[in-house]
DNA sequence: AATGAATGAGCGTTCATTCAT
DNA sequence: TATGAATGAACGCTCATTCAT
């Protein structure tokens, strides 16, 4: 018996099968971007039949499901590892997850994934909801440091600046992401974001937050 | 010229068909998404049958292209044409940018088009492409009005600031952009951004832009 | 050109490959029976290739709708222009619809055909429908003969009498059909059948249809 | 014996998990019909999985088989129950064989049933050979009345009454059976049916049966 | 005896593209 | 210029069957 019986299922053979069907579904949808996001590619990459990929995950949007609620999960999971270690100050934690979300947006990983998840959310309820839960977790550490460092603000001003900090941070994903035309900029932006950004969750005020309607036109 | 030239003329940009088909090519982009992009959905969409089409466009790929040309060129010059007012301070403009484009973040059009395009930009050479220009102009826009702000700063730092300031705007896309869950935020961020960005801009330094190597793991 | 523009269509070439898939289709129906009626045993009976069968009837239910159209109105028209002839008594026109009928459940198109769509009619309304219609027919000119030949029965008793000749005919398809058991006994049901069916129009009486709720338990 | 001898006893009919399977598709093949006829369904609606279907049936054909033989004896067997009771009239027994089989015929069961293996004996000579045989037995009871009732006839001209007679009442399926159309005047029809055909039982000559060959186009 | 896993073939359908009209 | 027709490839999915467990 080659593998580990440690999953659920009758058979060890299954759930390593499953594994290697959603670790190859991820690598296309990395590798080759959600037009190439079939079966028959994803089984050609594990070196299986389309007719397996069908069996295990009987209908596509199960297989979709199934790896996004895991995906999400891995990099939830990553995030508090790194983050939440003791005897750091708030400020310290804040800088670490902006750096930590900046390091992490370079690899090849994250830039095409984000991506590709940010455009399928525009037409699909289900990967809307896990790109906002998602974030509800990264937004939710993100507050607490911001909350420790300025008490004064309110819960909701609070998640007004989390957001801010967060989009700085994802917003590098298509300049400076993985291949994309800046990413060797990468280092300053680093710099300059933890360094205002963390300023910036000390600072700011309950004003900086109630600006006039903001319109132009 | 990329097209062939034993079809002379029929990339006019005024003909009358050519621009039907581009326009129900992009609402379908925006409407229904990259996997919905097929020359049966664009040809419906504009009263036309594939066949003429691609007559049209004798390869999918060349009504991307000229699609993605005119798209940037119109953006740039909504820029162009909102911004360069005379009479006012580089700050003020600068927080004009800001809002303007955190206003348009907010409309389907270009909350759905630019993730879908950092999305195809991952795996298209062409795309990448025009997104870049379409950037290096923002950038360069943003830039004047930082280096007016903060003279001290070098050509490539203020490169570094006016991409940590379009990012910061940008990455406000998937989170409050059209249809996203914290839309109703918007006008929160906008007024964060706009304070806190154009803060940036006037007291950054090189300092701040010189980290060490920033490495977590 | 090789086809007459005989039909509706701008290319006549469209029409005459309509007809040869309808052709084909009724083919395969008829010769390998309902579950070999796929698009492929279809599209390769007539020398086409799938897409092709798609193209013109882009939902296999329409082909089906469109095949059963045209077969009740083939059947409809072949009953009407054999039995509706001038200068014959009420009598002779039933004698010659049984023969009529009968002759053509010899058929091996009549014979094949007819089994499947009852068996199709159980889970399909469409050709539930279709066959509905058709019997309608067939039973409507049995009754006109019927009236005529036994004025004292009601519409209704009429009809009764139409199902009871319809149905000894159509029995007889499973018994005495192309390729059925006792084939080479239809020539004596026919005679049977004919004498008999005339005989019963002839002479049925009210009494014979209003027998007690028949229950054997 | 078909079946493989390499797994002997398998196919005694006691067994219960292959009774629960050849009750299931029985019950498929008459809820669902032939198209749905898979041994997915199958397994489905007998809480199995496919592959224990498989393993008790190696062939698909090997079900289809010993169902209808199955099948065929239950209907015998329900026939001669009904039928040969003691102390009947010939012209009694024979008034009861035509009640209950137009009774049955009401039945989803024998509706459903009927149709599909008269449809599937067009193709399957297996079918086709255990529908005959089914219906000779019927036919056979059938001509011993007749028989009884006109002992003028001869053996052959006994069958072709008796095919008439279960023609006439087989013919009913499609029209007056569960779910068709007229199935609502089936008292009609089976008080026309009892007095029309015993009459013809008592009253046919060999002449009727012996027409002219029976040609009209 | 029963089941999970896997396969290869086939299904209806959609696609971009070509070509004659 | 525009369209109907046709093609070949690919899509997600279902099927009967095989085999190790």
């Amino acid at each position: 018996m080659i593998f580990s019986p440690s999953r659920p299922g009758i058979y060890a053979r299954g759930t390593e099968t499953v594994d290697q069907i959603l670790k190859a579904a991820l690598a296309v949808l990395i590798d080759e971007g959600s037009d190439a996001f079939t079966l028959r590619r994803i089984a050609a990459r594990c070196d299986m039949k389309v007719g397996n990929v069908s069996y295990h995950f009987p209908r596509k949007e199960m297989l979709i499901q199934v790896m996004l609620d895991e995906l999400v999960d891995s990099y939830g999971a990553m995030m508090d590892k790194t983050v939440r270690r003791p005897g750091l100050t708030a400020e310290e934690r804040l800088r670490r997850v902006i750096i930590l979300c900046l390091d992490d947006i370079q690899t090849k990983r994250t830039t095409h994934l984000f991506t590709e998840l940010w455009a399928l959310a525009n037409h699909s309820d289900f990967v809307a909801d896990r790109v906002r839960v998602f974030y509800e977790r990264v937004h939710g550490a993100i507050g607490e440091y911001v909350a420790e460092l300025n008490p004064a603000l309110s819960a909701d001003e609070v998640h007004s600046v989390a957001l801010f900090i967060s989009a700085s941070m994802e917003g590098s994903t298509p300049f400076l992401g993985h291949g994309k035309p800046w990413a060797h900029k990468m280092p300053a932006f680093t710099a300059l974001a933890a360094t205002s950004l963390v300023h910036l969750a000390k600072t700011v005020t309950s004003r900086d937050l109630a600006g006039l309607m903001a319109q132009t036109a």
